[in-house]
DNA sequence: GACTTATGTGCGAATATCGCACTAATCATT
DNA sequence: AATGATTAGTGCGATATTCGCACATAAGTC
């Protein structure tokens, strides 16, 4: 094999299995086992036994040479939603505050260095933000839930140091220093604000849900920018404000941990 | 160990890990090490393992003795939810007929002897049913859900003897025989109804979305039982129907294999 | 047809896993 | 408080399990 493992309280081949599994991040439909392979870095031989444990498991199918994932991955997900009563507790309030709004509302925690979406309300008026699913990853340096996230981080700093700088649209700030400011503002005021970084003409607003010190959470809508004034922005931010105290009072995410 | 081996060509390690992490399926928020090994039947030393490893990889969280899950989970779905378009497609068209007919609209398929829920529509007018979310488990023989999928399958027969029988409520059928006949009469017509077997006074519909012969997957909407008549069941059907030929359409549901 | 890339498979080596056994800590109950 | 029951942490020998190479086959590409 490799070198002897320190540690033997983890499981090295359960990692390497969940490295598998975490290879089907959406960015293709179906994998090969040559792809898995080299998406994890691991020997083929030790890919294809981590897929034909996952196809007997039934989370993966395979149909000639392609695995695609199945359903039953999406049980998984219920383990964290139901435990943290998504159903009964946060998402009537993020549909309830998004018909208010006329606009879809996103709630999202951090991932390393990622923004992760964790519930969306219903789209009312067709999609701003086409295609996210709960579970996308979203950047965390060039959308308005990002530079909320980094606010409520102690540690921004080394955040936005490590975190990837692309440019998204010609409006995506580049400079590290600046998006640190940016943040520190959002600190300040309470919310953040972001305008074409992301996707062009669209203007991002979030503010925190989670209480200081907790696991950041926040919430966040996304409108096509007013060509004249910036005038839902008080709307926006008026309406996503008591979006946050509602889920603040349910307590339904005071137990979501990193 | 125990007993040796036969197959080669499959982890068990990996195996017994994702048996940790299926177990916490939201029946209850947190887990300690010895829920999780006696739910997986599993020596507690091994449950461990399993759970630390979890934890390096950022799906579990340790809170003194309590283990949960972390919001990472929701990132393994997203790549079944992004492979077969879920965000783009079916969420779109889902919330579309919600809204016209006024009640929620649920996507599932079939995993083992339960109904797994694919998607749901907003929750315009209060839930019907309470707290159900993506992912979700329902039973398989009373629910119209169930009833449609089972209908869709070629050996209903043998499902409907394997599966459990639970009362859930004063109506639910309790002769394995009249519940296949139901299913039976939902093939002939293109579409089941169940009234008040799962939850008390709620009427199911449901109607396939698969084609025939593909993995079978249903739409259905619930509805507070009409005291007077059954005035609402044409439309819903009517309903259910366009969402259905909608979501054929798209073909974003053509590649969902069990 | 030659070349490249992907898959299936067998097997020896030796690592990593298993699960027992024991201690310590925490919780529940009287 | 004291007792009993459940839980968590840990070390380690035995050995089953995983690893990864190597070869043969198949499929796709030019």
């Amino acid at each position: 094999m490799t070198s002897p493992q320190q540690d033997r309280s983890t499981a090295s081949t359960f990692a390497k299995g969940m490295a598998i599994l975490a290879a089907f991040d959406g960015s293709r439909p179906t994998l090969t086992l040559a792809d898995m392979a080299r998406a994890t870095g691991q020997d083929r031989a030790t890919a294809r036994r981590g897929a034909l444990t996952l196809m007997q498991l039934g989370y993966l199918h395979q149909n000639g040479r392609e695995f695609r994932l199945t359903p039953k991955v999406l049980a998984l997900a219920a383990g964290f939603l139901q435990a943290n009563r998504f159903g009964r507790d946060v998402q009537p309030v993020l549909n309830h505050y998004a018909a208010e709004l006329g606009h879809e509302i996103t709630l999202a925690a951090r991932d390393g260095h990622e923004v992760l979406l964790l519930a969306q309300s219903a789209m009312l008026h067709g999609p701003v933000s086409f295609g996210f699913t709960l579970g996308s990853r979203l950047p965390l340096l060039h959308t308005g839930l990002g530079r909320m996230l980094l606010a409520c981080e102690t540690d921004a700093k080394t955040l936005v140091q490590e975190a990837p700088l692309p440019r998204h649209t010609a409006e995506s700030m580049q400079e590290r220093g600046a998006i640190l400011a940016a943040i520190n503002d959002a600190r300040d005021l309470g919310y953040s604000a972001t305008d074409g970084e992301f996707e062009p003409g669209i203007v991002g607003y979030a503010l925190p849900v989670s209480r200081p010190g907790a696991t950041p959470i926040v919430v966040g809508a996304s409108r096509p920018r007013d060509p004249a004034t910036d005038h839902g922005r008080d709307d926006t931010l008026r309406c996503l404000r008591l979006c946050a105290a509602d889920l603040r009072q349910s307590r339904a995410l005071d137990n979501i941990g990193a």
